[in-house]
DNA sequence: TTCTCTGCAAACGCTTTGCACGGAT
DNA sequence: ATCCGTGCAAAGCGTTTGCAGAGAA
């Protein structure tokens, strides 16, 4: 809550209780969230909470680099508060979504082509350890 | 359009027209391109096409992992003949998608914690050579 | 006949837009 | 009075579904 409070602040948004209970669900929970996800869930502290104000905010965030927006299966948006950079590996049984630690890749390890690399998003897809330990 | 109607027989797909076309426009044109795309295009030679037999070709060809889907830019599908392992470079300012070659990297460079990885999609953001060289 | 392929039209679901109310400055 | 944050309701749009007709086996 100090956190993101703080957050916003840094990146000249006004930290209103709504966005900054958006942006605490993205630093806390780190399931990367759909928009539902955050809605269903807010909305139990926050009963007047609107799905528009979940898209507006998350808009606002991803603009000022706050969050990232990413497709993990399929075309469902999910989102990420931006920290270090990582994979997304997601599990095609249970269809959760883990960070990966990347063994120092980067984007200069890329043979880019001449094109100047802003942004590297890396998409795992397979079977997750726990559903692979359950014997499917 | 021959190497179309081989791969379809190759594995079990009945070479219909529409799907020999739709494989044959994603194999020559490498434009990663959307539902859209295909159908505005195919349309010309074949007016009697319908976006839902684009559709289902299309789920049929990622059943049988003839083709891939891919997310590049803002929720847009886009479709993509399945080839060897290369990434995606998406160019902020044309839209413009690339492929770009990786400089062996694998899944398995990546330390992927127990899960099982079948599947590793990479997309790079940024600008183009060719939005650079034009000086924006 | 039976099964497959195709395509229209409707339904669906996520996201965006328009607009208006309320609170803060 | 003005500006900003919020939220309802409607619109938008890509995708899926249901169903029926055409064509192949």
């Amino acid at each position: 809550m100090q956190r993101a409070t703080e957050m916003l602040r840094n990146k000249g948004i006004s930290p209103s209780y709504h966005r900054v209970k958006i942006l605490a669900y993205l630093l806390e929970k780190k399931t990367h969230p759909t928009v539902e996800e955050i809605y269903r869930n807010l909305s139990k502290e926050i009963p007047t909470l609107s799905k528009t104000t979940v898209y507006n905010t998350l808009k606002i965030f991803i603009d000022k680099d706050i969050a990232k927006s990413l497709v993990a299966g399929k075309n469902e948006i999910r989102y990420d508060a931006t920290t270090r950079e990582h994979a997304h590996f997601t599990c095609s049984k249970c269809h959760r979504i883990y960070d990966v630690e990347l063994a120092g890749i980067l984007e200069e390890d890329i043979l880019s082509e001449g094109h100047k690399v802003e942004d590297c998003q890396i998409i795992l897809k397979g079977i997750c350890k726990n559903c692979l330990s359950k014997g499917n």
